[in-house]
RNA sequence: GGUCGGAUGGCCGAGAGGCGAGGCUCAGGACUGCAAAUCCUGCCACACGGGUUCAAAUCCCGUUCCGACCUCCA
């Protein structure tokens, strides 16, 4: 499988090539958020893995349309702007921004596109003027449409469920339904709520359709790959499915779920009361990219174990691989190259295994470590560019612009300032007067400075 | 009831028939005036009970426990 991308797909459960339906080209359309609160971290580690994805698929050559819609209208974002006595829209864009702002200190890429729902209803509703043509569809005349699950070729294909073992929902109402299965693609107003005209009465989309009618309008009928999070499967991604495909459409060829970031075992949520905001975090002095180096070092379809003190331990692992990049940067004389090593390639191509790939850029920063004990800087040059490229694809390369605005001070006064303090230190060292060295050593490290000798003479850093 | 995942050392977390990924912690060593950093060595784990096999963490059967979804969800 060398060189070529493997992928598991949730609906055939198996890994395999990566094949994208027109050559050189990935479309990808990832369930984005519906913006009723701030992001948790388990929300933002859909976000990083599937950020890790793209820019492996660009790095691999292909030119990746990436989709990560969002859902600003529906129940929730109702809800919450009765509780916070605003416009819904306003409560929709303040929790846009504060997904976006998390998405920018954690270095995830924009997409290609961001559609909002609303933004969609005109393709909404031709989608479902082409599911009543085509008897897929009905309007029970109050306003409400719905997929008529039974008359489905093929259903919950993806879950591999039947129709009949689902537990019956306990407020299914007949009233407009004809099997209480059925679901809503279109919801008909009600009173005080927003909504928009259809030939069916006014209402507001079902949260099922207007992915399909995003993924439709910058994707095409069929398209690569279609992500979100495992809770997706059923029964958002099914009748997206259902949706599409009665309408002839072709939809994803390939589906992909990240797992979650669970504590204490379960699943991380804002219902369950245990979830943690992006922003409680990075306000407790935890870098973004240190953060994002966590989220992103489990595979992604394995539940992430959250503490703070796994966070701890990864990011000394972090600051070690940094270290070494900067040091490595000393002895080449410039910012290091990007490369892919083999063994990171093999680790990334076989289902995005960043376990393994993490093992490659170890073992590169161990043996780029060595190479700088022994001066050999052509092999610190190669292991730095190794370490450099894969650091780039985990989207935690500490020179990328994106985390500049949080890197260490980099003032030429204060450089000085400290220089002024070695150059006593060094003096005290030179005359074997240990005990001023060490308290100038101990003075500065209290001030947050700490202080390294090395054969290549002493050089601080910011704590 | 149905469907789908898990259980790996002090901790996090890979692997999917043979050779103990990696990280963190801890212990020892090299280097150093001492530190720090770095490197080296050590700490030999796969829920339980059977089975298959020359060989099982990995395959099969059974058991226990944990979790996810079943119309709100990353």
């Amino acid at each position: 499988m060398a060189g070529q991308l493997h992928l598991y797909d949730t609906a055939t459960r198996v890994v395999d090539q990566f094949l994208p339906l027109t050559p050189g080209k990935v479309g990808i359309y990832v369930c984005g958020a519906t913006v009723q609160a701030p992001p948790h971290i388990g929300h933002i580690r859909s976000g990083v893995n599937f950020d890790i994805l793209r820019r492996w698929l660009t790095a691999s050559g292909y030119e990746v349309t990436m989709l990560r819609n969002v859902t600003d209208i529906d129940d929730k974002i109702l809800h919450k702007a009765v509780h916070e006595a605003a416009p819904w829209w306003a409560v929709a864009m303040k929790y846009e921004r504060a997904f976006n702002a998390a998405y920018t200190s954690l270095n995830v890429l924009p997409p290609t596109y961001e559609p909002r729902a609303t933004g969609h209803v005109t393709q909404m509703i031709e989608l479902m003027e082409k599911l009543i043509a085509n008897g897929s569809a009905y309007a029970p005349g109050n306003g409400d449409v719905y997929l008529e699950v039974r008359k489905l070729k093929r259903y919950l294909t993806l879950s591999n469920q039947k129709l009949d073992d689902l537990q019956p929902a306990e407020d299914a109402d007949l009233t407009h339904k004809r099997d209480p299965r059925d679901f809503a693609l279109w919801k008909a107003a009600k009173a005080g709520d927003p909504s928009w005209p259809t030939p069916w009465g006014a209402g507001r989309p079902g949260w099922h359709l207007e992915c399909s009618a995003m993924a439709h309008t910058y994707l095409g009928e069929s398209f690569d790959i279609h992500g979100g999070g495992l809770d997706l499967i059923f029964p958002h991604h099914e009748n997206e499915i259902a949706q599409s495909e009665a309408a002839g459409y072709g939809f994803a060829n390939r589906w992909m779920h990240n797992a979650w970031v669970t504590t204490s075992g379960e699943k991380m949520s804002k219902s369950l009361g245990n979830s943690l905001q992006i922003h409680e975090i990075l306000k407790k002095g935890v870098r973004g990219i240190e953060l994002r180096w966590y989220l992103g070092s489990a595979h992604y379809r394995s539940m992430l174990e959250f503490s703070f003190e796994s966070l701890e331990e990864s990011s000394i692992n972090f600051r070690r691989i940094e270290a070494f990049l900067k040091r490595a940067t000393e002895v080449i004389g410039s910012a290091p190259e990007i490369k892919y090593s083999q063994a990171f390639a093999d680790a990334m191509n076989d289902d995005l295994a960043v376990p393994t790939a993490l093992a490659s850029i170890s073992e590169a920063v161990r043996l780029g470590n060595i190479a700088i004990t022994a001066g050999d800087s052509a092999v610190v040059a190669a292991c730095a560019a190794e370490v450099r490229g894969a650091l780039s694809i985990l989207g935690c390369d500490p020179s990328d612009e994106a985390f500049a605005a949080q890197g260490a001070a980099n003032n030429e006064a204060l450089d000085g300032l400290i220089q002024l303090a070695l150059d006593q230190r060094n003096a005290a060292r030179a005359r074997k007067d240990f005990a001023a060295a060490d308290a100038i050593r101990d003075q500065i490290l209290h001030l947050g400075i700490l202080i390294e000798d090395t054969p290549q003479g002493t050089r601080w850093s910011i704590q």
